[in-house]
DNA sequence: ATGGCCTGCAACGCAGGA
């Protein structure tokens, strides 16, 4: 089972480059966040024709994720049981036993913001939630845009970004959390390329000069993380005209 | 040198992203 993440900032504007992506990448499922459209215009018949089933929760401008799987999907649910929040930021199912929980995570603007404030408290309730949701999917994947650089090795110029949000140290710890439950960076589980990130800025020539952030995540759980056989970042879309700022994440699993 | 770019909304500039 071949899963990825793809923020693709506006699926309206990105969606040929996701056909074409879907064509030639083949994942069984993919997690897309920042879709910015409501459900009522999710282009269901251009998936299904590409072969892909979608359950989808989107707002109007902002926020807004789906799933996308070639093999059925089951137990939809949308955003964090107990949580309230206007945002369409979570998105779970079930594909094949396996439960996929696609996030977007907040951005949390800058470490004295609002923004901030909520980014943490979002990230406890998505911690607490999931120490439950594992005991009753032990075979669970988390996907999404986590807005977290784990590791100074997940970004550029740590140096330059001391005090910023992405890197904190709250919000590195309640990454940690996650990783506490027992779920397994995908990326992490294989030897990989130094500077390897998952998003450039738009500005600066940020993709030429490599000027990134691994900040979008696979996590897997116990149960799932051994039959991991593969993990990687593919770049080929972010080098396409008008292309996401984000790229692609995948990991294979092959399950018994 | 703290901007630079992109998207959506609806406008001729803003919010938000990261």
């Amino acid at each position: 089972m071949k899963l990825a993440t793809w923020n693709v900032n506006s699926l309206k504007v990105r969606l040929p480059h996701l056909l074409d992506w879907l064509q030639s990448a083949m994942p069984d499922v993919v997690c897309l966040q920042e879709t910015k459209q409501t459900d009522d215009v999710f282009p269901v018949e251009a998936l299904r024709a590409a072969g892909y089933a979608c359950a989808f929760s989107g707002q109007k401008t902002y926020n807004g994720v789906a799933i996308l799987s070639r093999l059925p999907i089951s137990d939809v649910q949308t955003g964090i049981p107990g949580f309230a929040d206007e945002q369409k930021r979570v998105l779970a199912a079930t594909v094949e036993g396996v439960r996929i929980v696609c996030v977007y995570i907040p951005n949390g603007q800058s470490l004295d913001s609002d923004k901030y404030v909520y980014k943490l408290a979002w990230l406890d309730a998505l911690i607490a939630w999931l120490k439950d949701e594992m005991q009753r999917h032990p075979r669970l994947a988390l996907l999404g845009d986590y807005n977290i650089a784990p590791e100074d090795r997940d970004c550029h110029d740590p140096a330059a970004w001391v005090g910023q949000v992405l890197v904190s140290e709250p919000e590195r710890a309640r990454f940690q959390a996650l990783l506490d439950l027992g779920l397994k960076d995908a990326f992490r589980l294989f030897e990989q390329a130094d500077k390897s990130f998952s998003w450039w800025d738009y500005r600066m020539m940020g993709f030429r000069r490599n000027l990134g952030m691994r900040i979008d995540h696979i996590l897997l759980s116990p149960e799932l993380a051994p039959h991991c056989r593969a993990s990687e970042i593919d770049k080929a879309p972010r080098k396409l005209e008008r292309p996401s700022d984000h790229t692609p994440v995948l990991a294979t699993l092959n399950l018994p």
